[in-house]
DNA sequence: CTCCAATCGCAACTCGTGTTGCTTTTTAAG
DNA sequence: CTTAAAAAGCAACACGAGTTGCGATTGGAG
């Protein structure tokens, strides 16, 4: 019984050239994304496909994987409205171009897909939780209050973003990253969020 | 050549029909949601739905329109954090339970349906618009300074119930509206929607 | 080098969505 | 009441996603 993958074998090969073929059919649009359109540009046959990831989302869920397992250099500057509004630029450039596409399809299926739900909230959970370090360093700093509401603050900073992706439809330029930065700086500053 | 509906015709009465079994199947989930058992559910033939509604989106978009065309008491009670704090709270009321519903099964067929996508657009276009007469009344009471970005506050303060609603999976309850209007208003006082 | 197990390819099949052509029913005008 | 247009019903069909059974290929252990 074969204990260890070989990294040039065939099942590998497959394996990278089905993630290879999704990303770059996921550059032009996922509404043409399927899995037998995947398999074709794969040059692979579909119901490799389907037993391997069982769903076009667990294909997602592996190429969504390879984010998450990238490191964010969580800001840490000694000023906490700084480190927010470096924060928003990176959920910036990580919610634009290919991961954002990415992050639309997921959360798309999600209602008809629990494996998709559960991917997404996972990714998203682990993200905010290390964003939350930002607000962490800064109730350490004493520039705000022990028992600050880090996952709230997370939240509203977060949230701009999600609505421009999936709802409306508008460019997330810095301007914006900045200014969904500035009003969570704000909201802390003035006490929205600290212990009642 | 009938140029009126008769209100008790047959054609009035499956659309009625229609419009009340989607309703119904919606309450108990979207996941199973599908013009055939709407079809079935409101006793007519699926044929009729498909060529009166085109899609199952369009039989939504009408749902959706039933809400729009509601009156919505913009709150004015002369200080805008309480302004902002009631606004919240209606757009809790407006985003739990079967409009909710609705969103979610709406914004999430938008990538891959153009016209859901742009029913959805228009009507938090729409919504969006009416919200920003709290900020523009706070302009005219000198609460804030001509030029303030009205839409984009409104922006932030409706953003954190669409990522709760959409991706993170957790309960919109009134203490979360409360905190993503004070954020707002703090973010607001701080001059951050100012003009530059 | 040999061989067995895992994986892949291939083709046929199921199933549900949405479409089409035609008939029947309804409805409003005259 | 008659009649023609509009809309609904019905049945057959097209189409694509996902499944299954089986034979072929591959890869690692001995």
């Amino acid at each position: 019984m074969p204990v260890s993958q070989r990294p040039g074998g065939r099942s590998t090969r497959v394996r990278a050239a089905v993630l290879t073929a999704a990303r770059g059919l996921l550059a032009d649009g996922y509404a043409e994304l399927t899995v037998e359109r995947i398999a074709q540009a794969a040059g692979v046959n579909k119901t490799s496909v389907y037993r391997r990831w069982t769903d076009l989302e667990g294909v997602l869920g592996d190429l969504l994987s390879e984010y998450a397992s990238e490191v964010v250099p969580i800001p840490d500057t000694g000023d906490l409205g700084t480190d927010l509004e470096e924060l928003a630029l990176l959920v910036r450039r990580g919610m634009t171009g290919e991961p954002g596409e990415l992050i639309t399809a997921l959360a798309t299926s999600a209602p008809r897909n629990p494996r998709a739900a559960q991917i997404v909230r996972g990714f998203f959970a682990e993200r905010f939780r290390l964003a939350e370090a930002v607000v962490d360093h800064a109730i350490a700093r004493g520039e705000l209050p022990q028992g600050t509401d880090a996952g709230a603050a997370i939240e509203i900073i977060g949230a701009p973003f999600f609505l421009r992706l999936l709802v409306v439809n508008e460019p997330i330029d810095e301007e914006f990253a900045r200014r969904a930065a500035a009003a969570t700086t704000a909201a802390l500053h003035a006490g929205v969020f600290d212990p009642r």
